[in-house]
DNA sequence: GGTCAATACTTGAGGACACAACGAATACTA
DNA sequence: TAGTATTCGTTGTGTCCTCAAGTATTGACC
């Protein structure tokens, strides 16, 4: 038993942390999927409807759902079959190519929305309560801030 | 724009949250793999070395590690070629299988146990301090809470 | 301007998972 | 105790992801 184990405290805290979030991301992803969509799905929907003229780069995109290439590539492949997505090309540099959010993708999302903020208060801001909210927020941002100092990219 | 759509605190919770996350998840594979482990195998050891007799039932296992049948099934298949792990029949029903952790993988889990100890207090209960430690634990067990009451599995 | 490196995306191959179907063993029930 | 239902684990199939390799385009440097 090495020196820093962690104590009882400790313990209870990483382990309700990691034996919370399967079960807590099972329930989102089962209040999504009568939508005919994933957490993934839902994901590139809501980066593309907060962009500039609904649209990002391959490249920034795989970015920000930290999804390799490739990984994107095909998850893409999916969504612009089911008419959500459609790829264009950009003037200015003809390597690039955007995914572009369909009216019908903004359609999609608008409705699977109202269902996801739903489900997020029910299972998440709910049970925290308005101080557990503010609380969790400071919290995740310190994680996240010390995560970024190791790793600035 | 639903009319209970989150507020901005809420927002910010929910959005530190989710982003943070991947991100975490990545600096804990990050760091076990050196060990040639994933975070999967890991939990899997963890498990079996705090079961009576180092041993689970591999239905009990996949129920624990939120995993389908056939899906430790495959994992196990690795881990007995790494020879971490043996398969054991049982005398009183010949149905189940027990997972069983080998002399090997009790000294390759405590090698890595080690390191990742020292992963999750740097990356986890390092940045939160010991108030944020106490009150993550809370957090997540009201999170929990609430899930089981839905779902009493 | 020509060469070489870097960037953007796709494709091929392989791994990990879920679901459905299966065979074997056990438990229930009449 | 015979017949049926349930449980346990594995295997077949398909999906989604990664890494490595390939193509195309752009930028950097001489």
């Amino acid at each position: 038993m090495p020196t820093n184990w962690l104590n009882d405290t400790e313990q209870r805290a990483w382990r309700s942390f990691v034996t919370t979030l399967p079960d807590l991301n099972a329930a989102f992803e089962a209040d999504l999927a009568p939508h005919g969509l994933t957490m993934g799905d839902y994901t590139v929907l809501v980066f593309l409807s907060e962009a500039p003229d609904d649209r990002l780069r391959m490249c920034d995109l795989a970015a920000a759902l930290r999804l390799s290439p490739s990984g994107l590539t095909r998850r893409l492949d999916g969504m612009v079959k089911a008419g959500w997505v459609e790829r264009a090309s950009c003037n200015s540099d003809r390597r690039v190519a955007y995914a572009h959010l369909t009216v019908s993708g903004r359609k999609k999302m608008d409705v699977a929305a109202a269902d996801h903020v739903e489900s997020v208060r029910r299972h998440f801001i709910g049970p925290l309560g308005d101080k557990g909210v503010q609380q969790l927020s400071t919290l995740f941002l310190a994680i996240r801030e010390h995560l970024h100092e190791l790793q600035p990219a």
